[in-house]
DNA sequence: ACAAAAATTTAGTCATGGCTAAAAAACTGT
DNA sequence: ACAGTTTTTTAGCCATGACTAAATTTTTGT
């Protein structure tokens, strides 16, 4: 049967396989600290996942989806994302609020609440936070976006994604308008690590100081 | 913690106490039965509701809720009522789909979401069949209709609320155009608990038999 | 009233998915 | 190369909430 725990699971690991960060080695301890448990609580169910043919499992090595547990990983993902968004558009929540919401709905709704909130967002392709929505087959691209604080002085881009790890974050984004399709300009790098200076909007009408941490968060399209 | 389980069967007891089937006597077997689980496993859940003050429970002899008990199935219903209707109202399910939805999402959503669907419907006190919605201090009134099989030849009624027990049921109510708000009128009724006839709108457009099972399942209104 | 039937509870089991502590394997630095 | 550290796994435990089978209590029919 299909847990909440097993789609959470299968959901982490799709992203982390998916991610730039740990160079696609998906160990246990990497697992265990995205779901927040215990080391031995993740080996358990990463074998219970290799019993049912869901992910490939090489002990003290790491773990690789099979087709059908990157199927389910991938519904889930799509559930979520288009909760997220409906969250947003149709019952105006804060970008800071839907992920923790769009959690719990996610293992919860039908394929008929799918489809109908699917319909009522007019099929999107693209989430609340800019991820991409996996379609109802499984498929999704991972469109490649160059993370704002590699942009140099004098750059200019449109942001594509944020990252939805760090709800305050994303409050701190949305406070200075740092939203999907927004324009930004880099007007000034400071040195070790430092912030860098920006330019918000088409019209350039404000300026802002933003920290790296804050800006490696933020995925932008050059032109 | 408040699981699932405890809202569901704070719920289903808080219904049954409510209800006029059993005389206020809300019996483990009854409960059992309501939640399609063993007689059993009803023991041990309201052994565990005692001890956590939620209910009162005499064994051999049934449960009552305590005032923080009937706080949380309230509460619990609130959440299910107010989903059924968003999910008839803005997402434009039909009445046999509703409830089932609604039963898994009723544990998932946040206070929230619960105070933005209730805006989004404009505060409604009514649900979707008909029951009404508690408010979110958890009052909540309980007006006795009368059951269509009922009536009596000749008289007219409004339906008012009908039972969400069976899905089949309600799209069977559905199809008829058996509504709420609908004005019926009994023509006629057949002996030794045969069908009623009914003529169904304010125009009379329509007539129909209906069985006595639909009809004590249709609550009304008389003038 | 009392035997049979029905309802209820007790006793013991199981799956799920957490946890800690200890053992084992894999890395690291010199 | 190998001792120490880190990561991972194993072993064993716990809570939740189902289950069946057996024991007990209550109800019912005569």
């Amino acid at each position: 049967m299909l847990t909440q725990a097993i789609e959470d699971y299968l959901k982490t690991i799709y992203k982390l396989q998916h991610s730039d960060e740990h160079g696609g080695r998906v160990t246990t301890s990497v697992i265990a600290s995205r779901l927040e448990v215990a080391a031995a609580s993740a080996t358990n169910m990463i074998k219970k996942l290799a019993e049912m043919n869901l992910l490939i499992y090489t002990p003290y090595q790491g773990v690789k989806l099979t087709a059908s547990g990157e199927k389910i990983a991938l519904e889930t993902i799509r559930h979520h994302r288009l909760i997220e968004l409906y969250l947003s558009q149709a019952l105006g929540y804060s970008w800071d609020q839907i992920d923790a919401e769009a959690d719990r709905l996610e293992h919860a709704i039908s394929e008929e609440f799918e489809d109908r909130i699917d319909e009522a967002l007019g099929y999107p392709t693209v989430g609340a936070h800019g991820e991409p929505i996996p379609t109802k087959q499984g498929q999704i691209d991972h469109p490649k976006y160059r993370r704002l604080s590699e942009l140099q002085d004098g750059q200019s881009a449109i942001i594509r994604r944020v990252s939805d790890r760090n709800p305050q974050m994303l409050r701190y984004m949305e406070n200075l308008q740092l939203l999907l399709g927004t324009r930004v300009e880099v007007t000034a790098k400071a040195p070790f690590n430092g912030p860098l200076q920006l330019k918000i909007g088409a019209a350039k009408e404000k300026e802002v100081s933003l920290g790296l941490e804050v800006a490696g968060s933020i995925f932008v399209e050059t032109d």
